[in-house]
DNA sequence: GTCTATACCTCGATAGAC
DNA sequence: GTCTATCGAGGTATAGAC
């Protein structure tokens, strides 16, 4: 793969975890990397391709993920793994980019919306998996069913990368620590 | 309030709850009302002051909620009035304003970041509120503090909002259902 | 591959007639 | 108040020289 299309790619997924698909331009991608509008479209002929590159840029990271998932021993480590993965650049101010496509859903063309909900069901089942396996060892203690508890963290992990920007305290800490608290195990 | 105005604030208003406030545009308002751009200048000046109008309403919206709440004997009716207004017109395809907002922060102007911020700690008040009141009054039991539940719960509605128009199956009940669970009440 | 130049569109916003 | 007409900025995208 060539090495500056590559740096636009991860320059562009930067660029939807802070301004958002529709809100970046190829004038911030030329600012940052250093080549001019027309350039970029040698790489990436369309925006809407740019787009798609980002979702399968995306996948791949869930796949990595998941495959790292299944090399560890614990659950416990697992769940720690995907929360670290979720909030590792959070501090720098950047929102989950799963939510940031998923906010901007309706605005995307459709073949975005595929992806978006391959991705969006991707990260359910991964996370559903980790919390089925820790409740079966009895590591995990929770009513309901995996699935169920899997969609309230997922989904309130993604908002916190959110609520981490607009407010000043650390409410993440404070979300982490109470799911922990709900799961019956010590952070 | 002059009605021509009251109707292209509730339209600016829906917008944001599909397209998101940098995606909707003078145009698709004139659409829908059935006037010219040109007209909707003479209300609202510029898209500025038509966002900080939008966030007005939506901290209204919250008043008339804490209003509401405050009528209201039991904390479970309390929280069954918060989800309500939060899950009310989801079935439309529309996102929670709030969370609207919240994702596209950083490219909104520094007059709306700030009504934003106000709006996020008005609703986490609001929710921790109700919390506090049900633990003290021994309705719902959970570990932790209020404040830190709060955070789950108004945090995973939010993305709940995004997940109902992204997957086809209804993940909202469950994730309303498992925070009742939680709460050890019967849904 | 990268550039300059430009086409074409949509955006928010303004001028001025009615 | 509402309109037509238009402006200038910024967006994606293309043509063609080097």
């Amino acid at each position: 793969m060539d090495n500056k299309k590559q740096e636009l790619l991860a320059t562009a997924y930067k660029l939807i975890r802070t301004k958002g698909f529709d809100s970046f331009s190829y004038h911030d991608l030329s600012k940052e990397i250093g080549i001019t509008k027309a350039s970029i479209h040698y790489y990436y002929p369309s925006k809407e391709e740019l787009g798609l590159a980002i979702c399968d840029l995306i996948i791949r990271n869930l796949g990595r993920l998941k495959t790292t998932v299944s090399s560890l021993a614990s659950p416990r480590e697992k769940l720690d793994l995907y929360i670290q993965a979720m909030f590792g650049e959070v501090k720098e101010g950047l929102m989950c980019p799963i939510l940031s496509l998923q906010a901007e859903y309706d605005v995307l063309p459709d073949s975005m919306k595929k992806k978006i909900r391959e991705i969006t069901e991707i990260e359910l089942d991964i996370v559903s998996g980790i919390l089925q396996e820790g409740l079966d060892q009895g590591i995990f203690k929770f009513d309901g069913d995996a699935v169920s508890q899997a969609a309230l963290l997922v989904t309130s992990f993604k908002s916190a990368t959110l609520y981490a920007r607009v407010l000043e305290k650390d409410l993440i800490k404070r979300i982490i620590d109470q799911f922990y608290r709900q799961l019956k195990i010590e952070k």
